[in-house]
DNA sequence: TTGAAAGCGCTAACAT
DNA sequence: ATGTTAGCGCTTTCAA
């Protein structure tokens, strides 16, 4: 009733287990006629190996994790089809856990990871996750970033240059004549935040006259960005900013929607720019102007990384994949200012 | 270097394996100073318990295994934070596959989810999965399906009614005195899809003069919706629809783009529903009516669900849970028609 | 309260 | 070409 094991195949076929054993892993070493006879006591027992005997023998799982912050953004999950592409072709399964799920954030998800005998480990860092990662490593288990640099080189990593990301979009703003910006983020304690601001803020001091006010909050989704937007949209004219920059798409797509409910007209009123480039942003009924980055090509280059040093720990060096972030200017920003 | 294993730790500790053992999983019935010393040893060692080797003796991997179509629209992203909550709870940890990612879909996730040992499976089915959770529950692994029920009822499932659900979208076009409606979906031989039109058609059936046209494609994302959102737009104007029921909110959230991007007005030309409810279809700029489904909360009782039947496989009944679904009315059937 | 030993299902080295 | 056997790390009787 129950599942079927390797003794119960070798049994109904009549060979040893190191025979069903062959049968799967080296069939060529088989004799046809044994194999047939195998295969036949599969088929009618509905055998299905057993992973964990598998693992527990060969130390592989041939499973990786992969480590997202918030399943519920598409560019994380865009990422994950990188990922799991990528995983795929290598012979891979992916194990994939969202830390905003856990008490314990990432850390709780690395644990599990480890428990579960990954083979390696993907993850967008929020917090501060180095010594666990570095714990993990000790014990065999390496780690590839993704959408975030490790200062010390540590680790490999694939991500798009923030700080350009960031200049793009104040250069753009800029070059519409736009004067009084905002910048609307997450905590600045999470280094892609920092990144994309610093950029913002380094080509808006070269603007004499170009005023900058940041706006930060714990919550980075569509819900929290209506209610800056609505805020902003109660601002009296002359200290209400005539562009906003998102950290990021879902906060953008809240901000145009606060906005516009109020009456406000986005671009003409205020300019929105975010930040990834969203499937969504591009079909929302006011296309918005965006800075990409290559999720699902990042999540692929990523496990590739990974599954390079699994391949050949020893030898492995690691490297740091930096993509260029690219503009992608659409409605939400495109007419010029108050027409 | 590598992993430490519960030997190590007793070694280190001064005591037999059993103790280690005991330490983890009956610390009452270990002496004080035994267990402070394995403790110590443990932390000394970094020592993580091996999943596999766990799971080989016990039989039981603490894992579930929830099979999504397409991990990147945000109504399965929901169902999957729902689930995740619920599994959590029950020291369940969920192993997520996205069956849009495999050549082999949906059967070849559940392969891997039955090599991993999970406990038991979630899933949205879409193609012809029956067979495949028949044979698993032989094995000793059961289901639950989420989106959707089983005419058998031989499974769990928790869904929400599509026939209602397509009637409350017809419903509601009609009221608004639109006469020239057209359904876009996916392809009929998924079930919630056939529903939804039917439910869409009964009520269509009822007003004479009504006339209702299907489209269907494979794809259902935004890409697609855009795609037949311009195709409409290209109609002359005697034989456009003057409102349009998309299956889900992706397909809909791209015919509006469709539409206004060729000059349409959404809704005084034409007025566009959409089906889920995601989070994006409110904030869009304009936002979307749509047929609501409790996503996240269908998720976290499928899960629930089928933990109470892993916890007593024996005296289990199988159950249905249909959540009612709910009109949420927007921006983009509001106005009255040619206003 | 603690320890010794068996065995979960699998693979691989070795023997035939 | 096939079989025998040991052992991966863990839990769990059973005995002390």
């Amino acid at each position: 009733m129950s599942h079927a094991s390797i003794k119960d195949v070798a049994a109904l076929a009549g060979v040893s287990m190191s025979t069903v054993s062959n049968v799967l892993n080296n069939p060529g070493r088989v004799a046809p006629d044994a194999r047939d006879r195998v295969q036949r006591a599969i088929e009618q027992l509905g055998y299905v190996r057993n992973a964990a005997a598998r693992q527990l023998r060969l130390g592989s799982s041939k499973l990786i994790g992969l480590a997202l912050i918030n399943i519920s953004n598409p560019f994380f999950t865009d990422v994950a089809s990188g990922v799991e592409e990528a995983a795929r072709e290598a012979g891979y399964s992916v194990l994939l856990g969202n830390s905003a799920s856990r008490p314990d954030g990432e850390t709780g998800f690395l644990e599990l990871f480890e428990k579960q005998q990954v083979d390696g480990v993907l993850i967008v860092p929020s917090g501060d996750v180095f010594d666990k990662l570095d714990e993990l490593r000790r014990r065999g288990t390496p780690s590839v970033l993704i959408d975030r640099v490790d200062d010390r080189n540590a680790f490999s990593s694939v991500s798009t240059d923030d700080v350009v990301g960031g200049s793009l979009a104040a250069k753009h703003l800029l070059s519409l004549r736009r004067r009084k910006l905002w910048f609307i983020g997450g905590m600045l304690d999470v280094k892609q935040m920092r990144d994309r601001l610093e950029g913002f803020r380094a080509i808006v001091a070269n603007h004499p006259g170009v005023t900058l006010r940041v706006e930060t909050d714990e919550r980075v989704d569509v819900t929290s960005g209506r209610e800056i937007g609505r805020r902003i949209a109660s601002i009296p004219e002359q200290y209400r900013p005539d562009a906003v920059f998102a950290a990021n798409d879902m906060l953008a797509l809240g901000v145009i929607h606060g906005l516009t409910a109020i009456g406000l007209r986005v671009p003409q009123d205020v300019a929105v720019i975010g930040y990834d480039d969203i499937a969504f942003s591009e079909a929302a009924a006011i296309p918005l102007t965006s800075v990409r980055q290559p999720s699902r090509r990042m999540g692929s280059a990523a496990a590739t990384l990974l599954i390079e040093e699994l391949a050949d720990p020893q030898n492995f060096r690691h490297r740091s994949v930096v993509y260029e972030p690219q503009l992608m200017v659409r409605a939400s920003t495109a007419a010029s200012k108050g027409i």
